[in-house]
DNA sequence: ACAAAGTTGTGTTCATTGTGTTCACGCTCA
DNA sequence: TGAGCGTGAACACAATGAACACAACTTTGT
């Protein structure tokens, strides 16, 4: 559960935004503040994951408050909205590492993509001990598109193999990564064997009675 | 034309990466800097207005220079080049507000694509006095809630279809929504995959024997 | 020591199911 | 009347999985 801080001086605004996230799946939210000082406090109280922070606030800049909650949290993320459409502003406010800039007035759809993006990228690096190109990728929405697939791969499946393979914790053959995504041991291996051949993954035969069985473990990506 | 500092320990590698940043349309290299001490004087006296920073220096870690680099230069961009794949570095590097983060070993064309992506976007936020918020969303590479109808899809049957999606209890198929609203499969998947690039629907396959077949789920707001 | 049998797994083929594109059709509007 | 739009039938082809021949090992028998 990604725990949310909201902060807007507009009581109303802030309601609405509470909302909004509340009917997140995934979000909750965790505090209100109406203030520069009520959000640094609430942030150390609370230990939010997400900030929504209003740059326009009554005691302090919102960019300035973003150094501050930057330094009393430091794992802090925060998503700026803001009526400003200054470009020094974004400017600034991208180089204080934010996750997103949403301009008012948005919708509740508008905030939901944003969250979701946040949690398929930013909030999956938390739960990572490494990273590889594919989830900085992510962040910047940009895809791996260089590399054509062969006939008969999906790019939707080829995601799932290789999600599949990178959450392993050791090996795997192609009928366990098809029993896990429920693909056939055939069409797993179509994958795996694709995966194989970019260096994307290293085979080790396991010996046992019978045929070796192969078997792919992850190896990031090789350029 | 983008000013370019390379800062990273190894000649060898700066080398490299010189060449390949000078291979760049609008791009130049402005100087080297193989710790961050040069990096901090190189940054004061060229003023450019890209640092490739890699993370692994003699003298300092990356991730402390990209704040002295910061205060030293406040709108100074970087783009981080490591080998570190470990997540907690990634993530410290994007809450300092990098515009991309590279790992070791790259091609050219990697690099390229992201100071492609950065030319495109932070850079065209550097010369607008203003912003909008399809400015913001091409940063994170997304395109937005507000992106028009396509032709051939009528306003009308796009909200039937959202509205079928949004009361089903589970997933659909483009067949299913085509029968469940009187309309063919055909066009009913022309709705279908406009919200999935809207991120309004998420995609998932059903394996069985034949085709995988695609299922949209409602993923916006419910109400 | 070597061959044969048994076991386990692979890799290929092709049938099945579904997708995505193309373009003709009917309707609306200037 | 002609242009443009929204739609769907038709079709080529894509992405799967079951079935099967056979490969690569281990075990057993001579």
């Amino acid at each position: 559960m990604i725990k949310v801080l909201i902060v807007d001086d507009d009581f109303m605004v802030a309601r609405i935004h509470s909302g909004f996230v509340a009917q997140m799946p995934g979000f909750t939210v965790s505090g209100v503040a109406h203030t520069g000082a009520q959000a640094l406090a609430e942030v150390r109280r609370l230990r939010p994951d997400l900030v929504l922070l209003d740059i326009h606030l009554p005691d302090i800049s919102g960019l300035e408050l973003l150094g501050q909650l930057r330094a009393a949290a430091p794992e802090i993320d925060v998503l700026v909205i803001s009526a400003a459409r200054e470009a020094d502003t974004v400017r600034q406010a991208l180089r204080g590492g934010i996750v997103h800039y949403l301009m008012k007035p948005f919708t509740q759809a508008d905030l939901h993509q944003r969250l979701d993006h946040y949690q398929r990228t930013y909030r999956s690096l938390e739960s990572a001990d490494t990273a590889d190109q594919s989830d900085v990728d992510a962040v910047f929405g940009m895809s791996g598109t260089d590399k054509p697939l062969p006939k008969g791969c999906s790019a939707e499946t080829m995601v799932r193999v290789q999600t599949a393979l990178r959450s392993a914790e050791a090996d795997s053959s192609a009928l366990e990564v098809g029993e896990l995504l429920g693909l056939s041991r055939v069409s797993a291996r179509r994958y795996l064997e694709y995966l194989n051949e970019l260096g994307q993954v290293q085979v080790e035969l396991r010996y046992g009675s019978g045929r070796p069985e192969r078997r792919y473990r992850w190896q990031g990506p090789r350029s």
